[in-house]
DNA sequence: GCATTTAGTAAGGTAGCTTGACTATATGGC
DNA sequence: GCCATATAGTCAAGCTACCTTACTAAATGC
């Protein structure tokens, strides 16, 4: 009865487009081995440097949170076997967020996910259209990106 | 001294232009006299038909919520004089969310604002590469849409 | 005319952030 | 060397935008 009429208008398709890769990435994870996988998470443990950690204030730059925010999804990852905490040899205040052989295995499978997201779109619209879109979304996303002060 | 060095691959691509996209039009809003603007709000009183009202049930169907959550956002919504409740002619059970003068007024901006950030961010990528963007993130999000079952 | 389905409400919980206040360490000027 | 200030991280509390569970009331189907 209802019918859904979907907004055909770039701001829209731009949200939508996303969203709807990203809910297939959370799934397709969640589906590999990883049930407690959330995009937040994902973000952080995507910041932190395989080889030599990173520190929480750095993470918490690179994704514009808080370092408080940073904190608490580090306890959690911690708690959860991805990431360990050690101190930093070069700075008394600082602690190195660093990966645990349960969270480089993570990422592997991530790698993996994303290249097979990424084969099945290429296998529907083209591999041709997937290397337009992604110029044209590069461009895009680089106007909108804010000014790095 | 950090690099953020973004990783440049089309999923992370699509989300990061959705999330720009979003959170410009976020805060143009904001900046054009809508303080207490926010996505899910926006997201809501745009699946609200403005003639005749949605009945809450079919509002939650298109966001794909809970029929508690839209409840919720509708009280706040309605507080704020955006919208109001009435009761459906057709059926006891129902009410129907109508638009109110103040929440018809929010739509015509939201509808100017949309317009502003699309022309400049043809103005900077041009109109050509904004064409031929929408047509291709068309295709992307159609591929990628679930199963409508 | 009673069983089932459907529309909406009420209460409480959770994830993922925020702000404010604090401690410990580092650094630059004198 | 000493102090003021800045920086790294933690603790506590609160907020938004949802969710789940449990209900009431009205409509519908045999």
């Amino acid at each position: 009865m209802t019918i859904p009429t979907p907004p055909d208008h770039i701001g829209w398709l731009l949200v939508r487009a996303g969203q709807l890769w990203r809910d297939r990435f959370v799934a397709a994870m969640q589906a590999a081995g990883y049930p407690d996988f959330t995009l937040s998470r994902a973000n952080l443990l995507g910041s932190v440097d395989r080889y030599h950690g990173t520190r929480m204030v750095d993470i918490a730059a690179r994704l514009g949170m808080t370092k408080q925010a940073v904190g608490q999804i580090v306890d959690d990852l911690a708690a959860a076997g991805y990431l360990a905490r050690e101190a930093d040899a070069e700075d008394g205040r600082a602690k190195r967020v660093v990966y645990t052989a349960r969270g480089l295995a993570f990422l592997k499978t991530a790698d993996r996910v994303k290249g097979e997201i990424e084969a099945e779109l290429a296998g529907k619209v083209g591999e041709q259209t997937m290397g337009e879109l992604s110029d044209l979304l590069r461009d895009a996303a680089s106007a909108m990106e804010p000014p790095t002060s």
